[in-house]
DNA sequence: TACTATACGGAATGCAGATTCCGTTTGCAG
DNA sequence: CTGCAAACGGAATCTGCATTCCGTATAGTA
């Protein structure tokens, strides 16, 4: 045992570092073709099916994602990340109504395009779970609603737990009708329209 | 050939005649293990474990529902009665809208209380429409549509498809979170608020 | 009571899909 | 150019169910 063994850096920001070029090549593949599988068939695409997709065999899909669940999870948290970003910018937005319920749309959007997130979002919560916390979603929420809260658009007794359910909840109409039908859209601003805080609550504007 | 064979009357009503006693009483049996234990664990309960829970062996589930699909069917069927029901209840009550949105939160109850039916809503369109059509679901939902719309409370641009994919939607939050959460029923509310028709859109009432 | 069409139970089977294994290939350090 | 650890591919294996099969038991009838 006198050998020194350098210490891999492992994964970097997704992108694999110290692994030999094939290897990071064949990753890359791997994710892009589980992508828009997964998307297209949800969850229960199969993984050899992935393997074939990405032109390798099952056996590497394996050695880069030791488990579906891994492999649903790994982009479960890309998914989520874009979430998260995507709620960052409308926390900027000048009008806070206008940031969460875009952020709201959004939400439904890319699941409407995504038939593995819908999944995940309707029978993985712990996959959803870990994924939103790992990049704070939650309490990105959290100040998107105390925002809109602020400003009087928003009904007050809304909270945040609130906003991933009913992102679920827009999800599961994608699931179980197809995003064909075109129809989801419409149900989000009937949310949104609930969301509002009833006229006569909304306290006086300050001044404009 | 010349052996007379009686015609049996199959079921009727739900309830199979012209069976043996014995059969008929592990029927029941096995639709009443069926409905609890798809109603706690939801469509992926076994077949095996059926059986188990009816005290019977699984050749005589088999024998009654010759699929786990037509099993599933059975209790839909039943599920959506009690809905259809409902929905002709309300349809006599005194106030259209107040009629449609118990009807709705009907709806997201028998979900909440059965992941089963959560999962038929979610992944089985096909057992969805069947079990709609035959009870005549969705001209029961265009008429209670229509009826609230008439009195000026719903907004006038809801479609009758939109009533099933809010069902869908709310069972939706129940699959995900569970009904333990126990936050489905503020979130059946928003969407109910969502669905009131604009304050100002609201003809003046003709009398009272 | 005897007889037989119906039913029954549950071990055995069939299949789909995830995961493992191992002989072969390849990137790359020296 | 070599040597070998790191990767590969994909057939074989394992597992979890649904579903089938067949010898046995029983309701209903004469």
């Amino acid at each position: 045992m006198t050998t020194v063994t350098e210490v891999k850096p492992a994964a970097k920001n997704g992108v694999a570092h110290g692994l030999r070029a094939d290897a990071r090549r064949n990753r890359e593949a791997v994710i892009a073709a589980a992508k828009k599988l997964f998307a297209d068939e949800g969850l229960d695409a199969q993984m050899p099916d992935v393997a074939k997709a990405a032109k390798v065999g099952v056996g590497t899909v394996y050695r880069h994602f030791p488990t579906k669940e891994d492999l649903i999870a790994a982009l479960a948290a890309e998914r989520f990340e874009r979430l998260a970003e995507r709620a960052r910018e409308e926390l900027e937005a000048d009008d806070p109504w206008q940031g969460l319920c875009d952020f709201i749309r959004y939400s439904a959007q890319i699941q409407a395009d995504d038939r593995g997130l819908c999944d995940v979002m309707g029978s993985r919560p712990e996959v959803m779970g870990a994924s939103a916390e790992a990049v704070g979603l939650d309490e990105l929420c959290d100040q998107l609603v105390k925002r809109a809260q602020r400003s009087g658009d928003l009904r007050t007794d809304l909270e945040w737990e609130e906003i991933p359910m009913i992102a679920c909840a827009l999800g599961g109409i994608t699931k179980a009708h197809g995003p064909g039908a075109g129809r989801w859209p419409r149900l989000v601003e009937i949310v949104l329209d609930g969301l509002r805080a009833p006229a006569d609550s909304k306290l006086p504007k300050p001044i404009k």
